[in-house]
DNA sequence: GATGAATGAGATTTCATTCAT
DNA sequence: GATGAATGAAATCTCATTCAT
């Protein structure tokens, strides 16, 4: 997890049970943060086009080459940089979901979604960029773990409250409301059109997301279409 | 003087004492039409990050010198794209909502999404591109004209149905609409998770719209909500 | 003199003995002019390095193809212009100079500079990117009919002074007087040291030349040098 | 961090112990000197408009990307090695003048001349270029500081003759004297007038600026003239 | 003759990546 | 491991010139 793609890590057998964190290990993993970090900040800047690993290496404090010595190369940081967001959004899905256990499901996916707007004020600019202009190029694309993550936890909520629920196929139900779910979050963060109050604007995805949980069924189950 | 703008000419030279003008004007559009396709396959093909003005003219058959007569930048040529594929999205929705006048609300979201699908599944790589990689780096944002004309048209769509509708905010129930509508039309295209049918995901798009549309809402009224 | 390097004039006999200038060379005329004209104005607000034929002719209010059909390269257009100012200051030249035959030397020397400073006066900018930044490049340099003619008029006044002067070789003296006379005229115009006035600047620059011509004479005369 | 400033580092690796610091710097301030090297022979041989980063890099052994790690852009070349031009007159007409102090002011006036001469002698056309075609464009004028030394220090030689000097306003004279020096010295040098002798053209450079300093002067007190 | 759209060689500049120190 | 100077392929953009209308 230190290094991203190709790891030389080989501890120079000093002290045998390294007493606090293996300083070596320590030190790499915080290089890591701090690129990344920077990468962030530059990124949510400047735009992808605007980005370089130079910049990123100058904004972190570091040399160029470190950089290269952590990331194979310049995709790969904003690949990580992803997975890192993607982390940070399943522990606070998992952790939201799971003190909520006992309430009803609007009140889980109202706070869920509160937990997310709230993740995303943080430094907005960046998960614009992120997210919109996620380099598609020749990523391998969807093999993220902390999005399938994310997948079978919400998947599992719906499993929860199966009862409730309109649509017939939890899969494509999932898939459903995490696509309402990231749209409007980052909507909300990025573009709040000025009029709308942020609370107007949780409810609002809040709504959408029941709406289509619990909603009337004259289509949805049966999965043909009548034209 | 037909910098960037684009209108879709159409004189089939029937009349032969044609009011001799449009021949400059003919040419110019003619040759931003080509390039702006040349910068569609292209942009579809490789990416953004793939795509730079020599093979957009190379491919358009055109020297790079025309590609600079008639677009200031390589992001103007991604603007102007995004520009055109608005516009031809308004007049499919503008289109499908006048000749369904007569339906359901149901019916003519149905009609909607449906249209909208067809359209994207043209060509999925270029819009994959188109809005996912769109570059915001400084762009003012929100200031498509096209952007605003479908805005204004789905708003009087809902305000035709008002009474079936939950949400009492127009103007947020339109934004949530166009936001849920283009994420899902475009995941639908773009990453269709393979073992879902379109004629599911098509199904799921309108449940999702009418769900959020005409559902039991417990909360849209009170902007408050009980954490 | 309407073309500068190919002329392609041929008239086609329509009346015979045209009445009043000729239109044709007149319309030739005016037009060599217009695009001189613009020249001018480009070269002194954006230099050499930001002139290009294509401004030059929108500011001209022409199109790029009559510039092309009156100058056969863009370094023409300096040429020409140059030829045009050195023409302009010959004619200044000898108007002073004939009209103060009767006067003292230092009269008519100051009655140069005064006229020279004034002709420069109009349009400084364009002067200075004139005499500075003359194009070099290929120009086989010296041979401007116009610069001759001054050379010829400024060595005629040394000659019919002869008496009052110190140099002997009136050829190398006129050569240094025009060096001095020109560069001094041009500072004074172009980047005249705030805290000097004008007529402090015109005398200092008659002083110059005269004590040049009538000064003291310690080594001047005779070519060999005492190092 | 050692762009385009030019200090000549003559550290001539003598100690051993050498404090360790150097190294960067010496690379540094090698490969800056190398660049101003090939840009001089460059536009020595193919004046300005023939002149461009890519040939300057090839010139100079090094890749293009290295030339703009230590100067910004194209321009800056020019005037780096203008400014490097202006040092070294400096160097050379304080070193001149301080060798004379106890000459007269012709000898040492001549002294100054020869110097620049000699020093100019070296490679005329990069000379030409250098003064006839530096590009103002837009650069601020006249704040180059060797400029300034140079200014200071001819007066400060006027000054310590100034009971033999006509002129009372010594700021304006020395501006005169380095007009007239800068201009004949470069005429001379760049293009000399085939039928003159150095000498000659020496002993001129001379005599006009001690004609100039030492002369008659029947105006050079009352400003105003009798046209 | 006049026009100006089209051309494309070539100039400027960037930036991912390497590698000697 | 860390550094950052050096590299140079490649991208963006300019502009003198041509030529069909």
């Amino acid at each position: 997890m230190t290094r991203i793609e190709n790891s030389h890590s080989r501890h120079p057998m000093k002290s045998p049970p390294q007493p606090r964190k293996t300083p070596r290990q320590a030190r790499s993993q915080q290089m890591v943060e701090v690129i990344l970090e920077a990468t962030a900040r530059v990124l949510g800047e400047r735009g992808y086009a605007g980005t370089n690993t130079n910049v990123v290496a100058e904004r972190a404090g570091v040399s160029v080459g470190s950089v290269y010595q952590y990331f194979p190369n310049k995709d790969s940081l904003i690949t990580a940089l992803h997975e890192r967001h993607a982390t940070q959004m399943y522990a606070a899905i998992d952790e939201v979901l799971a003190a909520s256990r006992a309430r009803s499901l609007r009140g889980r996916v109202q706070a869920m979604v509160r937990a997310l707007l709230a993740a995303h004020a943080v430094c907005p600019e960046l998960h614009r960029v992120l997210e919109k202009e996620f380099p598609f190029f020749d990523a391998p694309r969807e093999e993220s773990a902390a999005d399938h993550d994310i997948f079978r936890r919400v998947r599992q909520l719906l499993d929860e409250h199966r009862p409730e629920l309109t649509p017939r196929n939890l899969d494509l139900a999932t898939w459903v409301v995490l696509q309402i779910m990231e749209t409007l979050v980052h909507a909300a963060v990025i573009e709040p059109p000025a009029q709308f109050a942020p609370a107007a604007l949780e409810a609002s995805i809040v709504d959408a997301l029941m709406g289509y949980l619990c909603g009337p069924s004259p289509s949805g189950r049966q999965v043909e279409s009548h034209a």
